[in-house]
RNA sequence: CGGGGUGUAGCGCAGUGGCUAGCGCGCAUGGUUUGGGACCAUGAGGUCGGAGGUUCGAAUCCUCUCACCCCGACCA
């Protein structure tokens, strides 16, 4: 491609909008345009990076034992409703009224209507395993879109559904996409990190998110550097300690005054007690109904464990003026003694005695507080935030944190959604089972980002071959000498002919514009020819990655230049 | 949805009641240049986000409204 001709060009000045380095990179380098908040086109350069992420899936995916189809991007909203998953989404679904007044949704991932599908294709244990996937925008009306392409509202991704007939099976198929993604990854020259995560709206039971980690990701990753233990946040285990006294004999309770004394931190001064020696209780309202959350006092509420243990679909704190109605006196609450009100507990209640609590009465605590003795809790489980610096749920280590980007989420769905949507089949003998799904996504879009995320210097992106907009940027200097324009001239032909993808800078530009638009595009390979080069037969090899140019004999440019990128693509794990 | 911010030329910005709205980059034409964003000359390009109001006079003051960005809530 010529330069010349090319449509885009490169912006000199940051656009104010953009932020996040990727954000501010795309738009300058030329690849994207904002068309409204959370939604971009591609230009030429953009598109043609998001195609060769687009393969590179693909021949993962089919590797992998995976078909592609395509479905349809219009939902009737029936099916969102028969799944039961029109309220877990919302409000992030895009709905639509057609002429008839029927009620359709634009698809914001496609488990229903591929299910619809399957069931309707699938009626014997024998048509199973499937692995089907689609490549295909998908929307969601995202409360925020932020960071340029970090999340939109309009955004291109793969799914991949696989079906099969038990959970072993299930195991199976999910082991067969991590390990796809982890060669996506690796072709990407992108290092991600399988976590453990929460399923979310999606639904089901286990799930890993694969995360790049950097200072513009919007989900923070627990992990262990010892043993590698690592999840997000919302998902992360910690050891809990046991409190100071926790085998102490349950002693007799005894109300003491603690005026003025409101939060945990106050009550521990006040009482000269270890904060893990008091009783945290949170109150919240989950779908409308109002809920003690109690957990041991140095701890701190996951508000998403919290969720899922609920069950709910909205939950927050609950405001002061429900608390006041509830009959709570806020800061010196407890559930002892407290009847009528939906109380679920942190198992780190068990792990300790004699636990400080509030009175439900101003200005007053009770001390020997014991679990079950002095009160109970509907539900008990883990619902408490790991926190960097916690122990470790696996190992002696202790935890750290950091941001990351979601780059791919694949999650064992189970049978919830086949059981709904009557996606059956019948199994060696004859019994009528419900499929077990997975489901296993992956946003390119994103995932260009996070590519330029980590993946950058001062003066633009630095694409790996296996990605580039082009593999070389051809890049001669002085075109007004005749000897540089009939040299670059050629040497474009040959390497085109060659099926090199070739970027050819023929514009009449200073030898600073060129290098700069070179380094801002982030083209891997960029060749300069110029009087000075042609004088000593040569032409100069630059890799965008490295400082040192090489000089290439021009006789056989071609074939040097064939070397070099095909070593180069090799040492990227591309074959 | 709550909080904060920004809308003036393609991009980045200046312009707090006064006459024809500026600057830099970019763009066009001509010329001189050419190894890290060159220089000179000439030129094109604006319903100042929108609507209403105040005023002799509004980019500027008031009211309403829309869009976009950031933080939070929420979310894959």
């Amino acid at each position: 491609m010529r330069l010349s001709k090319f449509f885009g060009k490169t912006l000199r000045e940051i656009p104010t909008e953009a932020e996040t380095i990727s954000h501010q990179l795309l738009i300058r380098s030329g690849m994207i345009a904002q068309v409204s908040a959370g939604v971009y086109s591609y230009l030429p350069l953009g598109w043609r990076v998001l195609r060769k992420i687009e393969q590179i899936i693909r021949e993962e995916m089919d590797k992998a034992g995976g078909q592609e189809l395509r479905l349809s991007t219009l939902q009737p909203l029936e099916l969102w409703q028969q799944s039961g998953r029109d309220a877990a989404f919302g409000q992030s679904l895009f709905t639509l009224v057609d002429r008839k007044e029927h009620r359709l949704a634009l698809g914001p991932t496609h488990e229903e209507v591929i299910s619809e599908l399957v069931r309707r294709h699938v009626q014997s244990y024998r048509d199973l395993p499937l692995l089907l996937y689609q490549i295909q925008t998908k929307f969601r009306d995202e409360p925020r879109p932020r960071g340029g392409l970090l999340r939109v509202r309009e955004f291109l991704m793969k799914d991949l559904y696989s079906f099969d007939v038990d959970e072993a099976a299930l195991d199976k198929s999910y082991e067969t996409m991590a390990q796809a993604y982890r060669n996506i990854y690796a072709r990407l020259g992108l290092p991600a990190l399988m976590v453990e995560a929460d399923s979310g709206a999606i639904g089901g039971k286990e799930s890993h998110e694969f995360m790049v980690i950097t200072e513009s990701g919007e989900d923070e990753v627990i992990y262990c550097p010892d043993c590698g233990y690592a999840a997000n946040a919302e998902k992360a285990r910690s050891a809990k300690a046991l409190a100071g006294n926790a085998a102490g004999q349950p002693l007799p309770l005894e109300e003491v005054a603690t005026p003025g004394a409101k939060t945990i931190e106050e009550v521990a001064t006040f009482l000269t007690v270890p904060t893990s020696q008091t009783l945290k209780v949170v109150f919240y309202s989950a779908d409308g109904e109002f809920v003690f959350a109690v957990i041991r006092g140095d701890l701190d509420i996951n508000e998403t464990k919290l969720r899922n243990l609920l069950k709910c679909s909205e939950l927050r704190l609950a405001t002061e003026r429900e608390v006041a109605e509830a009959g709570i006196v806020a800061g010196f609450a407890s559930p002892i003694g407290i009847s009528g009100i939906k109380t679920v507990a942190d198992d780190s209640l068990t792990l300790g005695s004699n636990f400080v609590a509030g009175a439900n009465r101003l200005g007053f605590h009770v001390k020997n507080a014991n679990y079950p003795r002095d009160f109970q809790a509907q539900l008990m489980s883990d619902i408490a935030l790991a926190r960097p610096g916690d122990d470790c749920p696996r190992c002696s280590g202790r935890l750290s944190s950091a941001l990351g980007i979601e780059v791919g989420h694949i999650f064992k769905l189970g049978t919830f959604i086949s059981e709904r949507m009557d996606a059956f089949f019948l199994d060696s003998s004859g019994m009528s089972r419900p499929t077990v799904m997975g489901c296993y996504g992956i946003g390119l879009g994103r995932l260009l980002a996070a590519i330029v995320e980590q993946s950058h210097d001062d003066k633009g992106a630095i694409w790996p071959l296996s990605v580039a907009p082009y593999q070389v940027y051809l890049c001669p200097l002085h075109l007004d000498s005749l000897e540089v324009a009939s040299a670059a001239e050629e040497l474009y032909q040959v390497l085109v002919e060659e099926g090199v993808e070739v970027l050819f800078d023929d514009r009449n530009e200073s030898p600073g514009v060129k290098f700069n638009d070179a380094d801002l595009i982030g083209i891997p390979l960029r060749l300069t020819l110029s009087p000075r080069t042609l004088q000593r037969q040569s032409i100069e090899a630059k890799w965008r990655r490295s400082r040192e140019p090489q000089f290439l004999p021009l006789g056989n440019a071609v074939e040097e230049i064939r070397t070099l990128l095909s070593e180069q693509l090799r040492s990227q794990g591309c074959t």
